[in-house]
DNA sequence: TTCAAAATACCTATTACTACTGATTTCCCT
DNA sequence: AGGGAAATCAGTAGTAATAGGTATTTTGAA
């Protein structure tokens, strides 16, 4: 049900394929000579907002699959999966939709615990409540006044944290909340 | 190739049931009287972590699936999907997998995209490049000294930065980059 | 009950950031 | 050639946070 209308060995030269001829889904790959799929994606998606973009790849790295889900594509599958899913994908795709194949989903589910358990300070209760406010953007005064406690306290509290999370600065406890998912 | 041991009306009395019973896969919903699923969830992983689990139920929210990820749950699956899906996830967790039926990425993903395009501020490279530098605990000073421009000249990055983002402080710029994926 | 951890509180400096205002240059687009 | 955004630099004040130190009270566990 789909229709072949060319093909380009890299990411300038799809570009150019497609400023010639309109073109309804793109399938690519991640690691081209020139320009490689994510840059390619982010070009296509910024200048023909209506093409859908399918990445068929051999990478499986967390990080990469992230940018590739930040460059907005619509569908990500592994290049050893079948045909049947392939298939599926581009269907599911033309109909507006989108398709992450299960290995992609598992690899990020995974990445994900491994980044939560990696993680086991002895933060008490009190402390994870202050950071929350001051992820609320809240002074040290503002949190004093909040927990009914002196704002010497609270600056106490602040160097326990910084001093147990090992950062130097808030920004670097922001970063570690985050991770965290302390907020 | 699944034997049925028991089942709870409720996450209290699922705990309870564990107590006395060793299970290899729990299948639970979320939205239950006296603890949820969630709740139960991390009280399982806790206590045995070797038990699997699998969430079936009927939200949708990404909201809800992240907590339940962040339970660590290995499997999360529509009530909606078919009996086959069902048997597949069973039959992944049970060989050490994980199963996350395809509807629960989409909602992911979309969320994810959504996040994405609702923000659209016009902030310049020199800006982000700030941003960066700023979310790798640098003080202006430093800032400065590594762009070889003057800290005066960060001190009006940052001041701008803060009003385009509507962030009083450099916490809430920090969550705006985390949130928008600056860092 | 005794010990340790957690939570509470204070002091003194120094450093860093925010708020206000004003200005020049460079570079891209029309 | 002109307009406008971006990037550059400067001053002055005031506020907030960090780095040292010290010390009391509460609370939960052994």
């Amino acid at each position: 049900q789909f229709e072949f209308v060319g093909e380009a060995s890299n990411g300038v030269e799809a570009l150019a394929f497609i400023k010639g001829t309109p073109i309804d889904i793109l399938i690519t790959d991640i690691s081209m000579a020139e320009m490689n799929g994510t840059e390619l994606t982010k070009q296509v998606k910024k200048n023909y907002p209506d093409i859908k973009v399918l990445v068929v790849t051999m990478f499986n790295d967390p990080a990469i699959i992230n940018e590739i889900l930040m460059a907005e594509a619509e569908g990500y599958i592994l290049k050893n999966t079948g045909k049947a899913e392939l298939v599926q994908a581009l269907t599911q795709i033309a109909d507006n939709g989108t398709f992450y194949s299960r290995e992609i989903m598992e690899i990020m589910v995974k990445a994900r615990m491994k980044r939560k358990t990696t993680s086991d300070l002895t933060i008490s209760p009190r402390e994870t409540e202050i950071i929350k406010l001051i992820g609320e953007e809240l002074s040290t005064a503002a949190i004093a006044e909040r927990l009914f406690i002196s704002p010497r306290t609270v600056d106490t509290h602040r160097k326990n944290i910084l001093e147990k999370t090992g950062c130097r600065t808030i920004v670097g406890l922001m970063k570690y909340a985050f991770e965290n998912n302390l907020l």
